[in-house]
DNA sequence: GGCATCGATACCCTCCGGGTATGAATCCGG
DNA sequence: CCGGATTCATACCCGGAGGGTATCGATGCC
């Protein structure tokens, strides 16, 4: 199977219109249909049910969208990764962090501090993004390690360590009722009148149904608490960037956080072993 | 990039040789070394030194070799997965489950009976594999799930879900001195004269260098115990199948092995969740 | 220094992937 | 119930990418 065989069937399937997904593609719908058809010929596999108004997803094509979307993101994280892998030996080499924006601060501070004093330590990029995008950074190869805050982001075939555990803390507009309670629990949030919790993007990008404001990163979310338009539920850490307008709570019953960082398997970086291996020392 | 390049190159870096690498991948030698230049400019990348007598990988080479496999391996694995998800709508859906030959015979037997139990369960194919094929076979789409033995096996990549933990017991011919005594040590394997520890493959199929015998699977081993060529460790559970001439002695201060069920992220097969799920309950 | 080995180059040819034009089926508005 | 719009499939053509053979150039070895 060619990568670009299954570039055409992803597009196909992810749009259920062969004439939007050529022009995704930017080639003419007939090639298209040829291709799927000849894929589905060579598998032995009807993906597709098409009439002549609609197409939908066989059993055996959501099987191939999903390994296909993977498969896909491996062939780019293999190309990316090989491209870095040559401009490193000629300009400085640099390894990408990618953290969420906001999130252990100070744990990141410590380990960029102690991975740079290693020998043979290596610039460090680090990139924030929000939680939904570090999975995707990693795996197509723009990332070579995360900081990721389980049980919340997805480790999905990654290799992982774990690098510590915190309890979490409610954020809340200063002067709130509640922040004056020495401590809350998860029911007595739920139950706050106007302040939802926020809801996060998708691994795809969309937002699940629900009131609760959008967010896309740490900075928005703080900014909307301290509107008075949310709460939130934060790691520990997260106390030391809080500013004016925001108060926080501990909150006894919510799971405790774990911070792992995270790679991509067959990384045979030194340099990703290096700092993996600063980090579970810390 | 498509995957016929990446399949030409990873030929060339493992043989390091255009002519014999043309020859596995059965076309002429010219147009391989075409195509090999080509991946690298397309890339902007050296990916091989060569000279008229000698090829070598380049870091950037080393990179794509690693990261091309992966990307080769799930590319067949969407296409195997694909194949069965397909079949198993025309014929009888099935699971398959791979695990070490003689390995935790107790839980995978318990594993089965629990499992098809269920409601909505799917007749299960098991395999019994040698320990360095789970791996490979699970990445290539050709098994579902896996039974591995942490820390021994490599669980890179996949996700997993812990069943239990066992000592490890020392496997002596039967009549050996050893045997009469309630425990040993470590040490004490490792100074017995004519009984090394067997050789098992590396993942690429090679053995490592070193005394003992080289062993694929569970049986061979314990044939060679049996014959007085070899000793072994092994988790306790595998008392059970021990026959006439094989005699086990727990080990005090070996690491305890933990038996986890692996799979594949992206999984969206439903089987593999109810089978996970009944895994975790036992 | 001649020879063998091995990768690169030159050149040719075939077939595959892409384009345009058009057909066939289905849905919809009148 | 009929015509037009929509959408996927088919028919046909063309250019170029990929594969083959012959050969060159470089390098190590006896």
């Amino acid at each position: 199977m060619e990568t670009r065989e299954l570039r055409y069937f992803v597009t196909v399937a992810e749009e259920l219109h062969f004439g939007r997904a050529a022009q995704r593609l930017g080639i003419a719908q007939p090639p298209l249909s040829r291709a799927v058809q000849q894929l589905e010929r060579r598998l032995g596999a009807a993906l597709l049910d098409r009439t002549s108004r609609t197409v939908t997803l066989t059993e055996a094509g959501a099987v191939l969208l999903a390994e296909g979307r993977a498969a896909l993101d491996a062939v780019a994280a293999a190309e990316r990764r090989t491209r870095r892998a040559a401009a490193s030996t000629t300009g400085r080499p640099a390894l990408v962090l990618v953290t969420k924006a906001g999130a252990s601060n100070e744990l990141l501070a410590k380990l960029l501090a102690a991975y740079a004093a290693e020998p043979g330590a290596v610039p460090v990029d680090v990139i924030l993004s929000g939680p939904a995008e570090q999975a995707r950074l990693l795996r197509e190869g723009r990332a070579d390690v995360a900081l990721l805050h389980r049980p919340f982001d997805p480790t999905d075939g990654f290799d992982t360590e774990e690098l510590g555990t915190e309890g979490q803390i409610a954020v809340l507009p200063a002067g709130h009722p509640l922040t004056a309670r020495a401590e809350v629990r998860l029911a007595d949030l739920a139950a706050l009148p106007g302040l939802p919790l926020p809801r996060w993007p998708d691994p795809d990008g969309g937002y699940p149904p629900g009131p609760g404001p959008k967010v896309r990163d740490h900075a928005q979310l703080l900014q909307l608490v301290a509107l008075g338009r949310a709460c939130a539920l934060s790691p520990e850490s997260c106390r030391t960037n809080l500013h004016d307008g925001l108060a926080a709570v501990p909150v006894t019953d919510a799971p405790p956080v774990t911070t792992v960082i995270a790679w991509p398997p067959h990384s045979r970086s030194r340099a990703v072993a290096d700092l993996v291996r600063t980090a579970t020392r810390l």
